[in-house]
DNA sequence: GCCGTTTTCGGCCCGACTGTTTTCAGTCG
C-alpha cells in the first residue's frame, strides 16, 4: 500500500463531527438556524449513498441538500487534516462532560451552561453532588422545584442512559394488540398506530396511537384500564398516557372526528416531514399544525378528517407514512411523482429458507406448504453450506440427497414451483464452500457472509466483490451484516459493491428477518437508483417465518420501490430468464 | 449556516408544558 494522507473519514465521522460541532455551538450560544444548519448537515451526511470526503475533494458537496459552503469547507479539513479547527476550539472552550449534562431531560444547553460558568458543573456527578447541597437553587431563576426536578433526572439518566428504543416487530406487538382492544370497544369510532410505528421505522421509542370516540371520557377510561396496562395517566381530557406491562410507553389522543387528519399526520411524523412541510407551508402563506391548516389569504383555518386532504390542501398527492423522511417525498408529492410502492401481495415467491437439513425446524415438505399457504407461487430451498458451525452445514453429499428430495416434491406439487439452492458462505477470501460443479446443479445460489466480519473494508470489500463476480452466484444475501440494536454492520465500500452487483447483473437481497432488515432502506434506495434488481426474502428457518416479509416490504417501501425493481414480483421462470446466470 | 415562485438578504415549523414568571424563556416532541 501506498503511503498516504490520513485515511478519508466515512460518512459517519463526518456526520458525527457536524453534530458534535452543532451541541458545542448550542452550547456557545450561536443562533438555533446555525445550529440547525449543523444537525441538517450532519443527517445528510449520515445518509449519503456516496462518500461525501470525496465529494468535497472535488468540491461538489455543496450539491447535497443542507451542505453550504462553509460546511463543505469543514468537512474539506476533516478529510485532509484530520480535524476541524472550530471543533477543536470548541472542545478545548467546554468539556464533553457538559456536553453529556445537556442530554438529561429537562437540561438544555442554556441552563447547562449557566451551571457550568456559575458554579463549575461540568459532569453528571457534579451536578449530582451540587443539587444534593442545595446550591442549584440559589441561583436566579432555578427554584426549589427545578432543584429537586433535576436531581431525579440525573438520577434516572445515569441508571438508565439515553431512552430506549425497541425494535419494530416488538413495537408492533405491542400496539397493535393494544390497537385492537381500542377498536373493539364500544365507544370507538376511528383507531390509528401513529409515529414511527406507522412508518414502520427500524427502531421505535414510543408508540402513539390517535382516536375518534362516541363518548371521548369513556375511551379514555376504558384504555387507561385495558388488561395490557400497567399504569396510566390521563395529561389532558383527551389523552392517555401509559406503560404497558410490556415495558412500552403508548401515548393515546382522542381527537375531534374533523381534526383526525390533522393529529394522525401531525403524529405520525417524522419530525423532520413535517418540519419541512409546515416550511412549504409559509412558504404559500399557510401554516399547518396538528389542529388544522390556517391560510393567511382567508383566515380560514382547515379542519381535515383525513390526512389526503390535509396534502391536498398543499397541492399535493398522499403520501405514504413509510416515505414521510423529508428525503424528496414532499417535492415529488407536489410534482405527482410519488412511486406506486411495492406491497406484500404483489410478491409471487420467496428465495431464501432454511430446513430441518441446517438449522431450520420444518422440513422440506413443510417449508413448501407454508410458502404455499402464505401465497407464493414458488420457493427456494437455500440451506446453509458445507462450512456452517455447530453442525448446521450440509456436506456435498447431503446436498446432492436434498437435490433429488426438492425434485421429487416439486413435482408432486401442482401449480407450485420447488426450488433448489443453497445459502453459500463466502469464504474471508471471496471464495465460496461448494465446488462450481455442485453449485452448477442448483436453480438459485445466494452467496452471504457468516464469519469474519471484522475485516478492513477494503478487505471486506474485494472479499463480497469476488462473491458477486462468481458466475454462479445470483444472490448476495444479507449484505451488510448488521443486527439491529445488536451488532453494526461491518466495514464495507457500498459504491464499489453496488458497482459490481450492477455490471455483473447480481441480485441483492433485502432480507426481511426485522432483527437485519438488511438492506437497509438507504442502501436499497442506492442499489434500486444503480439499476440492480432487488429480492425480498423472509429468511424462513420455521413454517411461521413467512409472517416478517411485512418488514422487508416496510424497508422497499421506506426506500421508495415500486413492484418493477423487486425481482420476485415476476413468475420464477421470468425472474430466471433476466438474471446473469441463464439456468440449463 | 443555508437557501430562493418574498433569489444574494432576510427569513428560517408549531404548539405544549414547566417553572418562576406579571409576559416569558427554556425545553421538548
Amino acid at each position: 500500500m501506498t503511503e498516504t494522507g490520513p485515511r478519508s473519514p466515512t460518512n459517519r465521522e463526518i456526520a458525527d463531527a457536524l453534530e458534535e460541532l452543532g451541541d458545542l455551538y448550542e452550547i456557545d450560544g450561536a443562533t438555533i438556524h446555525r445550529i440547525v444548519a449543523y444537525r441538517n448537515g450532519a443527517r445528510t451526511v449520515r445518509e449519503a449513498s456516496r462518500s461525501v470526503a470525496q465529494l468535497a475533494l472535488a468540491g461538489e458537496a455543496t450539491a447535497l441538500p443542507g451542505i453550504g459552503p462553509t460546511l463543505q469547507e469543514k468537512i474539506l479539513a476533516l478529510t485532509t487534516t484530520g480535524e476541524i479547527p472550530a471543533l477543536v476550539k470548541l472542545r478545548a472552550k467546554f468539556p464533553p462532560g457538559l456536553v453529556e449534562m445537556t442530554k438529561v431531560p429537562g437540561l438544555g444547553p442554556k441552563r447547562a451552561r449557566r451551571l457550568y460558568e456559575e458554579l463549575g458543573l461540568d459532569s453528571l456527578e457534579a451536578l449530582r453532588t451540587a443539587a444534593e447541597a442545595g446550591r442549584i437553587s440559589e441561583l436566579k431563576g432555578f427554584g426549589a422545584t427545578a432543584e429537586r426536578a433535576l436531581l431525579e433526572a440525573v438520577a434516572a439518566y445515569a441508571a438508565a442512559g439515553p431512552a430506549q428504543r425497541v425494535g419494530l416487530s416488538r413495537a408492533l406487538a405491542v400496539g397493535e394488540e393494544l390497537l385492537a382492544e381500542i377498536r373493539a370497544l364500544t365507544v370507538t369510532e376511528r383507531a390509528e398506530l401513529a409515529g414511527s410505528a406507522r412508518r414502520m421505522s427500524e427502531t421505535v421509542k414510543d408508540l402513539d396511537i390517535v382516536a375518534t370516540a362516541t363518548d371521548p371520557a369513556a375511551l379514555a377510561a376504558a384504555v387507561a384500564s385495558l388488561p395490557q396496562v400497567q399504569a396510566a395517566s390521563t395529561p389532558g381530557a383527551n389523552a392517555v398516557r401509559l406503560r404497558t406491562h410490556s415495558g412500552m410507553n403508548v401515548d393515546v389522543r382522542i381527537v375531534e372526528p374533523d381534526q383526525f387528519g390533522n393529529v394522525l399526520q401531525h403524529l405520525t411524523g417524522s419530525r423532520e416531514h413535517n418540519m419541512a412541510l409546515r416550511d412549504f407551508a409559509v412558504r404559500r402563506g399557510m401554516h399547518v399544525s396538528e389542529y388544522g391548516v390556517l391560510d393567511d389569504a382567508t383566515g380560514v383555518t382547515h379542519r381535515c378528517s383525513t390526512e389526503a386532504e390535509v396534502y391536498a390542501l398543499l397541492g399535493m398527492d398522499y403520501i405514504e407514512p413509510e416515505l414521510r423522511e423529508d428525503r424528496g417525498e414532499l417535492e415529488a408529492a407536489l410534482a405527482h411523482t410519488l412511486p406506486q410502492l411495492i406491497t406484500a401481495t404483489d410478491l409471487r415467491g420467496d428465495l431464501h429458507c432454511h430446513t430441518t437439513a441446517s438449522d431450520g425446524t420444518a422440513t422440506i415438505e413443510e417449508m413448501a406448504r407454508a410458502a404455499i399457504e402464505a401465497g407464493y407461487e414458488y420457493l427456494a430451498i437455500t440451506d446453509h453450506s458445507q462450512s456452517m458451525g455447530f453442525g448446521a452445514g450440509v456436506s456435498v453429499d447431503a446436498l446432492r440427497r436434498q437435490i433429488e428430495r426438492v425434485r421429487d416434491l416439486d413435482a408432486s406439487l401442482e401449480g407450485f414451483t420447488l426450488l433448489v439452492g443453497s445459502e453459500v458462505n463466502v469464504l474471508p477470501d471471496g471464495g465460496l464452500d461448494y465446488p462450481d460443479e455442485v453449485l452448477a446443479e442448483l436453480d438459485w445460489v445466494v452467496a452471504s457472509v457468516h464469519t469474519s466480519f471484522r475485516m478492513a473494508s477494503e478487505a471486506m470489500t474485494a472479499r463480497i466483490v469476488r462473491a458477486i463476480e462468481h458466475p454462479l452466484v445470483d444472490c448476495i444475501g444479507h449484505l451488510s451484516g448488521r443486527k439491529i440494536l445488536q451488532r453494526p454492520p461491518y466495514e464495507l465500500d457500498l459504491e464499489a459493491v453496488l458497482d459490481a452487483a450492477a455490471r455483473t447483473g447480481t441480485l441483492l437481497e433485502i432480507n426481511a428477518n426485522p432483527d437485519r432488515r438488511d438492506l437497509s432502506e438507504l442502501h436499497a434506495r442506492a442499489a434500486a437508483a444503480a439499476g440492480i434488481p432487488l429480492v425480498i426474502n423472509c429468511d424462513a428457518h420455521r413454517t411461521g417465518g413467512f409472517e416478517v416479509v411485512r418488514y422487508g416490504v416496510a424497508t422497499a417501501r421506506r426506500a421508495g420501490l415500486t413492484p418493477a425493481q423487486i425481482a420476485n414480483t415476476r413468475g420464477w421462470r421470468d425472474l430466471a430468464a433476466q438474471r446473469s446466470r441463464q439456468t440449463a
